[in-house]
DNA sequence: AATGAATGAGTATTCATTCAT
DNA sequence: CATGAATGAATACTCATTCAT
């Protein structure tokens, strides 16, 4: 008796929503599946549908059509990058320049580490998400704030046009990680591709010789 | 009478291959302009074949299929890139490093500014031709080149693992300058990229600061 | 507590019956106000339900499938249109023809006029409902009445066929007010097409002309 | 031998003419079919192609959507309906005017009696076509003549109002006409409903009665 | 009774590809 | 060789209806 009342005891979220909510996750899960196990050409709402376990009317009764699917997908994409950046360098004045770059670099690398292949389709074989749409706001806050950390350390850079030295240096990070993650997933996840990043732009930056790492602690003995 | 005779005198290279040329050539022109006018969506074998003035059927005569057509078109257009850059950087013995880092730089900037909408169109809304499949080899090659040069200098270069070296650097040319088509287009007409490429990799070789050019000379007085 | 008991005590007809009622007059309105004002192809059971504020599930309740909601709909509307012609010629034999087939015109006009609108879609857009079928055993009734005032005055009537009168004679009041409705609703309202509908059509039956009445009473004078 | 060259003999439309001509003429046909025999909700594309016996994408090589197909298939009923209008009433000066108003309805009567059923179906079931959109420019260009013909016989006519009697008459004669298909096949195909029309519109526009035809002619000895 | 999540057959339309002429 | 009519599998999306809760 009371194990049956216990079962009443428990807070129980409403059925309905429980229904939706696994109904919703087990769309987006599917599609997310598909678009990384077979490519966007096999990302069909019949096909997100069935690999779901629900009916397509079902799918359209929570995504109008299907770039809003893609939508949801990206935006929870976006919402797994951001979380893990969300702390990026305010600190660029107290710290060394060096260091300010490594952790951008850092953050970055961590971002693209996370279902890399998911964030390679979204990003690369997706139509008009391709890149502009959906990276743009979100790496338009990046650069954003990669401009007001350098000009919080102006006196330090060599390079004339900020706008320009923002231009290199993001993109170069950008291509360098996202390339990693296919052709040099183990020096991606080292640190190594870090290392090689961050010398390379703050030597860019200073217009100064950054000592490789692993010497100069052996220097400094 | 004679006349028509006169016609068959004429040696010709067999006039069918003459034609067939000449329709292949249609073809591949009218998927180009589709391609570069109306992007990958309005790429249908059907409005190529029309465009190109000939009939669906004759398109299937000498592409198998679709993908045949893309892979004729990449192809004529690596040639087109390839044949601003077959004399590439052989001297880099002779040559200090900063000019042959230079030199191949603005061989890739000048291959990308050949019709570089079609480029970036192949590159980034052809599916399952994204970037890796069709730049590959072509790119192969290039880094097989760079990486020799790279060698030919082991001494200048501070950097242990050579192929990382030629990972990074071709990776970062190769995204600025791509980059640079759309969003930098008149940096990459002056050189002002090349140049900022330049100094940024050359030091990032050398681990020797390389001075900004323009400056340099200034101080120099 | 008592409270609600006495909720309980108060004789009422049956609480579930009026809850029902509202339910299906909401459901009905519903149904009547996206005809009206979307058109029969916004009309899907779901949305009506929607509009309704009551769910798919109630709608299903009351209406086994959609066209036993448009069966209500219309069986309300004509019901509307009945209430007012109920107390229709009955004292053909009293009244002078001309009065007889003016008040039966009068009568159709006033209905045309109850949600004209409504009216329009139900006999024009709804299908397999077009006019026929819906308006068929209102009209019966309609023209049994109509062939039996004509019986009355059998003697006035010049023609042989009285079915081919009341069909004559049905249809073209029928049509004139049914059209006037969307192209002359100021002759409608105004009684100008009651005034030549009767003049036509006491004409067509007596086989006599009927002065233009304006006319008539100067000529009176 | 010369039986086979017989046929060479014989001038071939170009086959491809042909064949494309019969695919559409198998189409439209189909459609009508459809749409007579099981109405506009199983009017579907691909059930119009099966019965057609062609595939899906032929009917979508010669009719770019439905609309398109309904769109060929009113125009074809539409020239059948004119073809037998084109020498309607120019001799309205010459002849009596009930000679006239016959004939005109004749004319109207004649274009009802072409394939009834599927002047119905579209007439009535087929949104967005529904009366007004298909028939109204020939129906205006009748009214137009119409009241060309009523004007040049001004004198004769009682109604002050022009217009107004153009309205009575062609809905009139438009309802009977069109519910006469229906309903009274037997008198339409006679001539009855003809004969009643002509009489109550005569009597309607002049003010005077008509005789009875038939029973003139009997009065008459 | 009421709910609303779920269903799935059905709809219009596209496009790579084939093949008879 | 060239033509273009024909194909039909596949796609995104709708909506009347059911049924477990």
């Amino acid at each position: 008796m009371a194990g049956t009342k216990r079962k009443a005891a428990i807070p129980r979220k409403r059925p309905e929503q429980d229904r939706s909510r696994a109904t919703v996750d087990a769309i987006v899960a599917a599609a997310a599946h598909i678009l990384v196990k077979h490519g966007y050409d096999a990302f069909t709402t019949n096909r997100v549908a069935e690999r779901a376990g629900v009916s397509i009317g079902s799918l359209y009764q929570y995504f109008p059509n299907k770039e809003a699917l893609l939508s949801e997908l990206t935006r929870r994409h976006k919402n797994d990058l951001e979380s893990g950046i969300e702390r990026m360098v305010q600190d660029a004045k107290v710290v060394p320049l060096a260091e300010v770059v490594r952790t951008a670099i850092e953050h970055n690398v961590r971002a693209h580490l996370i279902d890399p292949v998911l964030h390679r389709v979204l990003s690369e074989e997706v139509p008009r998400l391709g890149a502009f749409d959906w990276e743009s706001d979100f790496e338009k806050r990046a650069e954003a704030r990669v401009k007001a950390a350098l000009e919080a350390r102006r006196s330090e850079i060599a390079i004339p046009d900020i706008d320009l030295a923002v231009f290199m240096l993001t993109r170069t990070v950008e291509a360098i990680v996202h390339d990693g993650v296919s052709e040099r997933l183990q020096d991606l996840k080292s640190g190594a591709l870090t290392e090689e990043l961050t010398r390379m732009i703050v030597g860019y930056l200073t217009g100064k010789p950054i000592a490789l790492k692993k010497p100069v602690r052996v220097a400094a003995e």
